[in-house]
DNA sequence: AGCCAGGCCCAAC
DNA sequence: GTTGGGCATGGC
């Protein structure tokens, strides 16, 4: 168990991390709130703190945070207690391409994301890319979510709660150029005001099935986007989204038939079985390097 | 310039 | 139950 040290007033480091590289967990397409700057640390906000995080050797300095952040917040979202080294054995074992994927991205980490946040952020990452999918989720969060603490001289904005968004037509959200995801947004976002968030985040206690159905009911939720919600904001580590990138490397480093994404999930759940949510991310971090 | 992007909806089989 | 056209927009 690693502890907080504190160094000075709002900055800690934690000892002897392994198996987290900044730039893995942040570039790895699971967030999208994240940015890098200039000296390589990265920036990002989460639970209504924000926080500047770099790696150094085996220790992670986080400045803007206190150990009681940590313990309460920045340890569990960070998924610090959960042993990715022997992830990566189990799943390297016997297959040389997962071998090679874990090694580029031998830093990553699946981040506990807010359930509600993942929910709307992957409905805007629908057919899009990943540079125009954080600038329209930081435009939803400047316009509509709380604002919080500056940091580093920048406005910091908590990303909004359903009720806002249930509220608005969609000529409201025109000016952040979403397409034709802005009646998504409402829609869902209507959906789940009130009682809804909260029934999202109970979506993480059901079987994984249950879990997708009821994902699913949100419009413009289909099967791509439920699966990233539930692994990334509902800890459900059985999915196994297949996103274009993820249809090339299993058609062209596993041989699967580019629409038969039913054998490609099937393959998944038997050759990495309750894993197969971190290899599939292992696997996306490394398609996007790899396959052009 | 034109193709593509962490796809989904909906109608037509 | 499956298939395919249409979809807003910007990154490259």
């Amino acid at each position: 168990m690693n502890r907080a040290e504190q160094l000075e007033e709002r900055k800690i480091v934690i000892h002897d991390v392994h198996d987290f590289e900044t730039d893995h967990v942040f570039d790895c397409g699971q967030c999208f709130r994240w940015n890098r700057q200039n000296d390589g640390s990265w920036t990002g906000t989460a639970g209504g703190r924000t926080v500047n995080v770099q790696k150094s050797g085996t220790e992670l300095i986080m400045d803007n945070a206190s150990p009681e952040d940590y313990d309460s917040f920045w340890r569990y979202y960070f998924d610090m207690d959960r042993d990715y080294g022997v992830i990566k054995q189990k799943l390297s074992a016997g297959d040389d391409v997962m071998k090679k994927a874990v090694e580029h991205g031998s830093g990553i980490r699946i981040l506990k994301q807010d359930a509600w946040e993942t929910v709307i952020s992957f409905i805007i990452s629908q057919n899009s890319n990943i540079p125009r999918i954080k600038k329209g989720v930081e435009g939803i969060c400047r316009k509509y979510g709380k604002k919080l603490e500056r940091y580093a001289g920048s406005e910091r904005y908590d990303f909004p709660e359903a009720e806002v968004l249930a509220s608005l037509e969609t000529d409201d959200l025109s000016d952040l150029r979403l397409g034709y995801r802005d009646e998504y947004i409402i829609e869902t976002s209507r959906a789940a005001a009130g009682d809804g968030c909260r029934r999202i985040r109970a979506a993480a206690e059901m079987n994984a099935s249950d879990a997708e159905a009821y994902i699913r009911s949100f419009k413009g939720v289909g099967p791509k986007v439920a699966n990233c919600i539930m692994l990334f904001g509902l800890s459900q580590y059985e999915s196994f989204p297949l996103d274009v990138w993820m249809k090339k490397i299993m058609s062209e480093l596993y041989g699967f038939d580019k629409k038969d994404l039913r054998g490609m999930s099937e393959f998944a759940a038997e050759r990495f079985g309750k894993l197969r949510g971190f290899a599939q991310q292992y696997l996306f971090y490394y398609a996007r390097e790899v396959l052009q």
